[in-house]
DNA sequence: GTCTATATAGCGATAGAC
DNA sequence: GTCTATCGCTATATAGAC
């Protein structure tokens, strides 16, 4: 019986390149103008073949963003076994991200389409995955407030939404076509601006 | 020879009320979810007839960028009747744009849309103003960098596209969302992320 | 310039053979 | 599960009467 267990990596290794395609094209292009026609050519597969694996595009992008984050809890519990002040956790971690984004590994999709929004909130390993992250960078964001390495007048929230949203900035993308620095460096202005900000 | 200069400001006030239109669901719901369509039936005249004022729904968006580029460089020459250090002219610039874009005034297109940011960068209108609004800013920028107001190791131009970022950053729409706050509370939040950093 | 009606095209999703 | 072929819808844009 080794056949039905061979057929299902195979399966397996489909599914992660169409994962690892619309990460890529997510990045890229945004949500709105990938299509699944591309996805598909891309992978080398037929649009219907790709609907086996996934129902919807939405799923896709759903799946991506489970990949990502998989990918992030992942450098998290790595950072947990360093010991280091929260707020330096968070600059490594920030960090990290905003280097997935420039190498094109970090799909963002729009806050403004709502539909989708919708299928994400619904989708359970979606949400407990999003929900273990936010614990994480919880604590971590508390306890460097605490420890006054964060600003503490700041709702942990506010901080929150900020690193998520600073992560995946667009300046990231306007300053790597500009095509003067290195992925290196703008990541290390982009660190600048959010943690000590534009103020001397 | 009245008729035509009534027409002609018939028509003004016309274009006015779909440029504010645009303006509003684009700061809503974004330039691809927005419809020529929806347009259409919010101005109250047929898709058609607004198809005779703007060729395109690209135009629109180039319109309405337009628009919001006046009220910003209008907003900038009061500023500069006020005698202030450049960085407190900056950061009242950005605290206004914020206000703006919480009371859906400020419209703001997808940065990964090649299609839509050809089409702008070959409006004429649009890149004058955008560049005289440059202009503006990185002359306050680099006064404030030399003054030791703003960090002085950070390129301009990072400072720049970073004013530009938060003035229209996603967090604002999600704080927003999240009802708890004032409009006011959110921009004094987002300001002290900017320009102080989260670092306290 | 405004309307109704329609052309055109792209895209998400599906049918049905193999 | 994979394919080819196609449906069905939506959205941009236009034709043509008034």
């Amino acid at each position: 019986m080794k056949r039905p267990s061979f057929r299902q990596q195979m399966l397996l290794a489909r599914e992660q390149a169409i994962v690892a395609c619309v990460n890529r094209l997510l990045s890229e292009k945004g949500y709105d103008q990938m299509t699944v026609d591309e996805v598909a050519a891309e992978v080398g597969i037929a649009k219907a073949s790709l609907y086996k694996h996934f129902p919807s595009k939405e799923a896709l992008a759903a799946a991506a963003m489970i990949h990502v984050l998989d990918r992030a809890l992942g450098y998290v519990k790595n950072l947990l076994t360093e010991k280091r002040k929260p707020s330096e956790q968070l600059h490594k971690l920030v960090g990290w991200v905003m280097l997935q984004s420039l190498e094109g590994e970090m799909p963002s999709l729009p806050a403004q389409n709502s539909a989708l929004r919708e299928t994400l909130g619904a989708n359970r390993d979606y949400m407990d995955k999003l929900m273990e992250l936010s614990e994480y960078l919880g604590n971590w964001i508390t306890s460097a407030q605490k420890a006054k390495e964060l600003n503490p007048k700041l709702p942990p929230e506010v901080v929150l939404y900020t690193l998520f949203a600073r992560a995946c900035d667009p300046v990231l993308q306007v300053l790597k076509m500009g095509g003067q620095y290195s992925n290196e460096q703008i990541c290390d202005y982009l660190l600048t601006t959010c943690f000590e900000g534009l103020r001397y």
